[in-house]
DNA sequence: TTTGTCACTCGCTGGCATCGAGTGCTAAAA
DNA sequence: TTTTAGCACTCGATGCCAGCGAGTGACAAA
């Protein structure tokens, strides 16, 4: 659709339009606009103009005889070609840092204060998602003896990630076998992306010998140990900011989000998905979500980097979000995030 | 205060009125009791019964011209003398028992699926808390050099448990003077109960030599390492469940409730409560409660065994539950967790 | 092309009467 | 003495209706 041909009369109602919008999450009427944005044209003339915007498919009245309210399109083009950058406040960016680095334990708990702080500043969901490992590095893997038929596998990335794996087996494995296999796997694997040990494992230890039911773990294409997914974790907070939004009045809505929140594969999905096209902001707008539950709401979400590899972080409401405020938000909550895991 | 001299009438029309309004949520009028349970009494006696059980306080008008309903102390009677054994249905027990069974992944993803099946199976929230780990006995530590002042310290526990923290340290520390610090530590520390280290650690470790930095690591007395909750998980399944709940009709109740789950350090200590009292099953109704935000729910709960320590399972809810199935679901629940977990 | 004006639409609000579930009380029955 | 039937009364819930007002579309004037 080529919208570019949009007045400039046009594009300014539209802005104005959704700007109330956002914070009113009323119908905006002719009035409201001309009163409130003092564009210079009358009440009447926005009448014209938002029909004109209406047969377009940007704005839609809910009723004859209400206000109008932005479309996915409508909200789409303004994003597209209206946003502007909204700053945040030096207060806002103090808050975020300190959240950020001040923190101990590791990364999952740099994650978790981030989903909490992006959820506090954003009033929205607070969404973010542990590095994607698929094309870490292995620097080292180690095999510790738990207990009887317990090993604890131990997995360190290049990037100065970890990831430990309880495997169980059966048999009894002696110290000399675990260290022999312990040795064998680093010869083997270490300084492979984990994709390529995934896909190649069975090949690269072919005939190496070793305990045989100790060796079978680390072979199978779906072993535990390589899956790269096993150990990703979501961490979402904020989930009381939604219901208090008039778009979650209706229960129904609200379950279904609720529900989505606490089995987060698809949501790992959608929010993933924006990673692959662009390393900066991807904003995708309800109805452009992938999975069915999540379409009456928008994603806002950006990569952060922890060292070679990348993980997702964004924020998630209704379509009726202030987009220009929580693309900075998110921006600079990465950017943050990239510098603090930077300097581990 | 003494109720044991309630009449047996007078019990009958308790336990009758909790256990239509479990269902119904609506105030419980005599006529409905007499037509729905055919005691063998009008509705005119019942509704004298009633007016007694309200002098003592069991249960309340919400306002003139209405039916009862229970009081916490209305449930807590019922609860204490009333309370008749509802058995699981077979397939219910089977849903449990499949669940509960086929996993793999550690313990993590079990008490996950747990806290699913209780949500589930229960209507309610289903809560998990990973083993209470201050009195498990340290069967071996070991020390991973990860990267660049990074070192992974993996805690075996005798009972079969493993934990893992990351630790940062400034210095450089060569793989000897590892090892040499981890032997020590074994020599020093295993076969001792965690709670017993941390309080200890600083003495026992003193003098031993080694590099002093890697040293202070596990000699302060708030050591990461040696905090019994630093790694303590809460999974909570079916938040969805309440929200359909007409208790939970009031947006500003929800609200609390979900930020409750949120920040689960309360919750944690409220379940934990009644493990000290009981091994069995304990409830706790309404202003039993300590924290305050859950003073409108109920908790039903039950500790499992891990091996030679504790982890507690529950169900909350609000008030009106069905105390008696849920009992028998959370006993059942604990039971199968518990066998899972010895046959690990 | 823009603006002022006006008739019209339609959801929302508040008042009012009605309904009915449920009670407490009293007097009769057991 | 205890139970029951009957009855007047309370009070929240429901439904209806009128009035309000925000907002529109259309049209004629600027």
């Amino acid at each position: 659709m080529a919208f570019e041909n949009l007045s400039d009369r046009e594009k300014k109602v539209l802005a104005c339009l959704i700007s109330h919008y956002v914070t009113s999450a009323d119908p905006v009427g002719s009035r409201v606009i001309a009163n409130k944005f003092r564009l210079g044209i009358s009440s009447a003339t926005i009448r014209n103009t938002m029909q004109d915007l209406e047969e377009m498919g940007l704005v839609l009245q809910p009723h004859t005889s209400a206000g109008r309210i932005p479309t996915d399109a409508g909200y789409r083009l303004f994003v597209d070609m209206l946003l502007g950058e909204e700053h945040l406040t030096e207060t806002e960016k103090r808050v975020i840092h300190e959240t950020i680095s001040a923190q101990y334990g590791g990364i999952d708990s740099v994650l978790e204060q981030t989903s909490r702080v992006l959820a506090e500043l954003s009033n929205q969901l607070g969404v973010t998602i542990t590095p994607h490992i698929e094309d870490s590095v292995l620097s080292r893997i180690e095999l510790i003896h738990m207990a009887e038929g317990k090993i604890l596998v131990v997995l360190a990335f290049s990037s100065g990630l970890a990831r430990t794996i309880l495997l169980e087996i059966e048999a009894s494995i002696s110290l000399p076998e675990l260290n022999a296999m312990s040795q064998v796997l680093n010869e083997k694997l270490s300084g492979l992306p984990l994709g390529k040990i995934r896909k190649s494992a069975q090949e690269r230890l072919a005939g190496t010998g070793g305990n045989p039911r100790l060796l079978r773990l680390f072979l199978d294409d779906d072993s535990e140990v390589w899956k790269s997914d096993s150990g990703t974790r979501l961490h979402i907070g904020g989930a009381e900011n939604l219901i208090m939004k008039p778009e979650f009045a209706d229960k129904e809505k609200l379950t279904e989000i609720i529900r989505l929140i606490n089995s987060p594969q698809g949501l790992i999905e959608s929010l993933r998905a924006g990673d692959l096209k662009d390393s900066g902001i991807v904003i995708t707008i309800g109805a452009e979500n992938r999975s069915r539950e999540i379409q009456s709401c928008s994603i806002v979400s950006a990569s952060y980097n922890a060292g070679e590899t990348k993980g997702t972080i964004g924020v998630i409401g209704p379509t009726r979000m202030p987009y220009g405020k929580l693309t900075s938000l998110v921006k600079f909550a990465a950017q943050q995030l990239s510098k603090v895991l930077r300097n581990r």
